[in-house]
DNA sequence: TGAAAACTGTCATGCACCTGTCAGATTGGC
DNA sequence: GCCAATCTGACAGGTGCATGACAGTTTTCA
């Protein structure tokens, strides 16, 4: 998944940011609300950590430009006033969640993991398709019942694909869901994570598809 | 287990602190109501001890206060009054178990060893897996019936783990669990001690794995 | 009270595994 | 058959983890 960190305190930010990335998710980190609603502009996020108190632009404002201007991804608001209003007005303007500051991260991740199942459709942090079951909270895999050694990176592309069964992803695609702006990657890196899952996963009921000049695709394989 | 001392009077703060820690336990110490709720919004606690007089704020609205945010971690309160509608009320305020000075440090630590069991699930202060057991109480652990001899901090650890078998705790979540704030480390001491551990359980049927850029999970071996 | 022993946590080193690039092999479409 | 897209093995660099040595501190015991 895809996550903005809107974060002025340098501290703070490294921490959420270090916290997510070792879930697996892709992490951008801005530190103004200006640069932020840059981000978004360029960048189509799953999730949006944002800070209230924020220099050149309150973080309020930043939500309510977004939404009004039609974007839709789920926002988590930090706010460290814990006022009666504050969380009302969070609501008001859009956001989905609220945390007050200073908060507990583990906290945090499970509000973040709420959010992000809650776009993602499913209710529950287990994914399963053909006999392959992906748990999101402990990030492992198994296999028919039998957990199977895969790596972070192996494990977030499989969440990509198994969050949509039958969608095709193309190759920019899948890069923009498993690598944050920093740390950009070839297309050749896809084909080869694509081909260790494959090696991995060539015992179980399901598939990753390659169609030619479009992209790959996850299906439950018959018995 | 991680602990917050609410004590103006030093001495009898100091001891209070002394005391757990020599149980094993991270003990942070605040000597005023405003500094009090200062750190439990910044940490999640497994017990508050409370005094009631303190400068600044009450003790007791401190105690509601934390209620009425929804802080739900256990609270022991100091009182040196021993009036009942004193103790009535501290429970009322939310408060888990009360204890009126002087006391005696015996009980003290009996109460906390109960509310510490309480949260943590258990009624038992035994904790077992695999052939390993932990007595909660003596602070003593035993492979396959015989004695071991570990360190406080390894204790900690251990205990840790043991209080949620499978569970995987990032390195983080275990520095939360293990050291206060004054004392903080590196996640390398996590590391250090895990190896520890590991080295002086190395025959117990019970291992604790490394899980890669994710954590530590402690797991029953097979015979 | 003072010295020895044990405990703690940091540093630095080394190893193993993870990552992503490259280049060559293979496949599929025309 | 030819070209482009994809697959795959090898590899270099990086990261995370394990571990030994060490210094500061606490505890123990005489």
């Amino acid at each position: 998944m895809r996550i903005l960190v809107v974060e002025d305190t340098v501290d703070v930010g490294e921490a959420i940011v270090a916290r997510l990335e070792r879930l697996g998710h892709a992490v951008d980190w801005q530190q103004t609300g200006p640069d932020a609603e840059a981000a978004i502009k360029v960048q189509r996020y799953d999730l949006i950590v944002l800070d209230v108190m924020l220099p050149g632009k309150d973080g309020m404002a930043v939500l309510a430009d977004c939404r009004a201007t039609g974007v839709k991804t789920p926002v988590l608001i930090l706010t460290a006033r814990s006022r009666i209003d504050d969380r009302v007005s969070a609501l008001d303007y859009g956001a989905d969640d609220y945390l007050t500051k200073p908060f507990d991260f583990r906290e945090l991740e499970a509000r973040v993991r709420a959010l992000l199942r809650r776009s993602g459709g499913s209710s529950v942090s287990q994914l399963q398709l053909g006999d392959v079951t992906l748990d999101q909270v402990s990030r492992s895999v198994s296999v028919a019942g039998r957990p199977c050694e895969l790596t972070r990176r192996e494990i977030a592309l499989l969440e990509v694909f198994m969050l949509r069964p039958q969608k095709v992803f193309t190759k920019p695609e899948l890069l923009d869901q498993l690598f944050s702006f920093d740390k950009d990657a070839g297309e050749n890196a896809i084909e080869l994570y694509v081909g260790r899952l494959r090696r991995k996963l060539h015992a179980a009921r399901m598939e990753i598809r390659t169609l030619r000049g479009l992209g790959y695709q996850a299906v439950e394989r018959e018995a």
